[in-house]
DNA sequence: TAAAAATTTTTGGTTAATCCTAAATTTTTT
DNA sequence: AAAAAATTTAGGATTAACCAAAAATTTTTA
């Protein structure tokens, strides 16, 4: 349906970055201060400012910084709501705590498919707040599904896994 | 403890691989083989014979092919126990057929940490199977925890992501 | 067993992702 | 308007995954 976005793994993690920052703190967020979060070089910075503007994601001008343009704010929605829905996860199935669960689901929450996602979503019921209480975005492709439906495959070539 | 095996996506996969041939089915693997399954040109598979000898987890004769070493098997068993405790999650909580189980845990199963892999062993009581059947290794650093402790996290560094 | 066929490796690329330093540019402060 | 601070550019480096074509080796077969 939509346009495909190939992002970069570490590209998601500033778009997501910038969503936190720019909407939900409304704070400017400078090159430094993503270089010193992120723990690189300002040059770095810059650099995926202009791959995530060639992507339009964001509107970018030198000298003054990023803004997430629509589709950016939808892209890092998608992003943000797999890593809040597997949080939920790990803290009410895992018994994590929310800091640790943070951190465990910032390490695959961008490699998860949006399928993946929604199953665990529908399984808990269309949660609407991760541990910390923030907003899980909702996904119009997630609800109004029940969670009785399994998922099956549609069993094609052979796997090379198992 | 042991020495860090730092092994990248694809070498993580072209490893199981040569280990369900190898051991599981006892097998020769030749580099055709390898080639058509991943769908790449023989020379890759070369090349990553040779990264995975260069880590010492394969001896690789010329012409020959690659062996799994002691090492090898050790790290190819960590990884395939991450994938088959993972579709026993997805068949399980989320009712995923096998098949359909096995595609999504090979996303995200090499991603997926010790730690979580763990917890989720733990909250199933350490499976001795998968969905299809297959083993799954055991991980001493996993049997005889129970499933009550909670896992929290040192409270560090604050989070980019949540 | 020697030539032909098939397989495998080597050589010499490519592209993309991440990151860097140093110099140049622009903005902000004082 | 200097000086200071922030940002960008230019030019690189490394690593992961790939590939095609030529060379080397093994296997087949006539």
């Amino acid at each position: 349906m939509s346009v495909r976005i190939n992002l970069a793994p570490k590209e998601g993690k500033y778009l997501t970055f910038l969503y936190r920052k720019q909407v939900e703190e409304e704070k400017r967020v400078t090159t430094t201060i993503l270089a010193k979060s992120f723990r690189v070089n300002p040059a770095t910075v810059t650099e995926i400012f202009q791959k995530l503007a060639k992507k339009k994601l964001v509107e970018y001008t030198r000298y003054y910084g990023a803004k997430l343009t629509e589709r950016g704010i939808v892209e890092a929605e998608r992003l943000i709501r797999k890593h809040r829905i597997l949080e939920v996860f790990l803290v009410r199935f895992l018994r994590y705590d929310a800091a640790k669960a943070c951190k465990e689901a910032s390490i695959i929450d961008h490699y998860c498919s949006e399928e993946l996602i929604n199953a665990i979503c529908q399984a808990y019921r269309h949660p609407k707040r991760c541990p910390c209480n923030k907003t899980i975005f909702s996904n119009p492709d997630c609800e109004g599904k029940s969670e009785l439906e399994s998922k099956s495959s549609n069993q094609t070539v052979g796997d090379l896994n198992g």
